[in-house]
DNA sequence: TATAAAATTTAGTCTGACCTAAATTTTATT
DNA sequence: AATAAAATTTAGGTCAGACTAAATTTTATA
């Protein structure tokens, strides 16, 4: 019940950030799902991390659960971690970017503040990681995101790859391999109907793109 | 019973490597000690640890603990972790040499042998961490160390300070402002037969460092 | 709107790694 | 060698964080 934040809690909270973000309340079945563990267990530490002061969840039987103010820093301070950490991997040590998520998945929960703020410094505070994703703040706050995906737009449209939302190694490399990375510019060539597949453009190359790839693509 | 290697497990290994490096067998209650971590609780341990399959240490009733082959390797290999950590730790991110301890004990644990690999091909296969300690080869071997204890010097006789063996953060920063640290050459002025004081001069300073340090500071 | 399917919770266990208190053994000292 | 002190082990917990199997509740579908 106390103030102890174990690994095991920052990997729920880091989740259910991640849930928030997109629907609504974090349900138990998906959080299962991501952090491997079996269901009942989880609803088990949902109550926990309900029930404790100052608690960490809101938690309605059946609804899943949502961050509280507490919850929310915690998940924050782990998910700037994390992409601090890709970062520093791959500007220090030569990672790629289809490698980073494992690496960091580990060190994030063990390294101090110190090494935060010698990470972000030695980086020159980034603001996003290698993937496009936005890096919490040193105080904790989730920069805003005006990124849609690329599944969005229509024949025509240009854009630009801000961000890959996807720890899939295999996905990763695909994309990094047809040159589909941050910051990259693209044209929407064609969309067909019937299977939301886009053909888009980028550079002189042109590459048919399928909903299980545009979803993951946001650009801006 | 298995080959699971806990986080818990490394630390005791580790600690019984060092211990066993002096003396012969690692006891009960200096393991209790470096550990932070009850007698009787150790003594658990250590029962597990030689009753496992490939068992990790030879533990004899009231007689404390070696390690065997599997153990020394296992130890091995978080000290590599541990020492090329502290190296990376101060040479890309500047940390001093007192602060790298606490941090590389965390992280130890958690590095993949991709980081580890990365790490040294980074540093240059450094042989030494920023104590002058031994770094283990990535094949798991200690390189052999000749040298001996400041304390066992006498007048008149020089050296070159190989290592410091010790881990407290405020021995470290002393010994830094003294300007004694690895590769730095000094000669024995006067020892003193009551307290074994020795008067040391190094470059154009003149200390008087007692048992407490003499003892940690090793020369060749 | 009944009923089947899916999601979720409850109940009961297990394991690793620790703890304290009470033996027991070993070692040191008279 | 007897006895006191120190070291170590045994016995009997606790606690976090998992699991499985069996309810129960919610949601979807006919
Ligand atoms: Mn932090
Ligand atoms: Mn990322
Ligand atoms: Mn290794
Ligand atoms: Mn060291």
């Amino acid at each position: 019940m106390p103030e102890i934040i174990t690994q095991s809690i920052q990997d729920y909270l880091k989740h259910i950030y991640e849930l928030n973000e997109h629907g609504g309340s974090a349900s138990t079945n998906d959080l299962a799902a991501r952090l491997n563990i079996a269901p009942a267990s989880v609803t088990g530490m949902l109550q926990k991390l309900a029930s404790s002061k100052p608690a960490l969840v809101v938690y309605k039987k059946h609804q899943g659960a949502t961050l509280t103010k507490s919850g929310e820093k915690a998940a924050l301070e782990v998910i700037r971690h994390h992409r601090l950490l890709e970062t520093f991997l791959v500007t220090t040590l030569g990672y790629s970017w289809d490698e980073v998520h494992t690496e960091a998945d580990k060190l994030e929960h063990v390294i101090s503040e110190d090494f935060e703020a010698r990470m972000a410094e030695a980086l020159g505070n980034p603001t996003r990681d290698p993937h496009g994703e936005l890096i919490p703040t040193a105080d904790l706050t989730m920069p805003a995101d005006k990124s849609r995906p690329l599944a969005s737009l229509r024949t025509d449209e240009t854009a630009t790859i801000q961000r890959v939302n996807s720890r899939d190694p295999n996905l990763l490399r695909h994309l990094d391999e047809l040159g589909l990375i941050p910051n990259v510019q693209l044209e929407v060539i064609a969309h067909s109907t019937f299977d939301n597949n886009l053909t888009i453009k980028s550079g002189r190359k042109t590459h048919v793109l399928g909903l299980n790839i545009t979803t993951k693509i946001f650009v801006i």
